[in-house]
DNA sequence: CGGCAGATACGCT
DNA sequence: GCGTATCTGCCGT
């Protein structure tokens, strides 16, 4: 088995799996045509953290966070916005990684009319502004990404040495952890 | 360009 | 009822 392997990754806890998400790509197959994106910007959520969505138990909601790792969690928030977590840990507990930032590779076009602007750098530049450009919503919550439409590959590794740990933003509790990880220098990445 | 309010609907208390 | 793992536009400088 290949030592650097998505299953290998998503079945660590959030906090170790988090930074290397960093550099996979997401594929998605949207109209016949491939979306492409690299990630860049990620956040952990575990069970025993005030922050997450599964620190009260198992609900309809957050249901697919505590299911088996390598699928989506989808979820719906300030009556208008999606976000992307991609589910990792052991089956039956409920952490993720929430997708905070993606830098196009391919299907700029498709990107740009779904976010009504072409400025590039405002394309995936946040973690609902990417779930608009790849056409996500709740319809994909659970959707295991081994499979189309919206699949996890490996990129590029990232090297440590360019990975910048930080607290999390758009939280009010547990404001201190420091379960935020990006590329450093990476345009893309949605704050300082 | 930095800060702030408004949009808008759903899950949970 | 209320708070939310956000974004945008509008206001001021």
């Amino acid at each position: 088995m290949h030592k650097r392997d998505i299953g290998q990754i998503v079945a660590r806890p959030s906090l170790e799996a988090a930074p290397l998400l960093l550099g996979c790509h997401i594929v998605r197959e949207y109209q016949g045509k491939e979306l492409r994106v690299r990630i860049v910007e990620v956040e952990a959520y575990d069970q025993l953290d005030a922050a997450s969505h599964t620190y009260r138990g198992m609900t309809p909601r957050n249901r697919s966070m505590f299911g088996p790792p390598g699928h989506a969690y989808v979820y719906f928030t300030y009556g208008m916005h999606y976000c992307l977590n991609i589910v990792t840990g052991k089956e039956g507990w409920g952490s993720g990684v929430l997708i905070r930032a993606v830098e196009p590779i391919a299907g700029r076009e498709i990107m740009e009319r779904n976010r009504r602007t072409d400025t590039l750098l405002q394309l995936t530049s946040g973690p609902a502004k990417l779930c608009q450009a790849l056409e996500v919503d709740r319809a994909l919550d659970g959707h295991d990404l081994a499979r189309k439409p919206l699949q996890l590959e490996l990129g590029e590794h990232v090297q440590s040495g360019d990975i910048v740990q930080t607290v999390r933003v758009g939280i009010t509790k547990a404001v201190h952890e420091p379960w935020r990880f990006y590329i450093a220098g990476n345009p893309f990445v949605s704050k300082l």
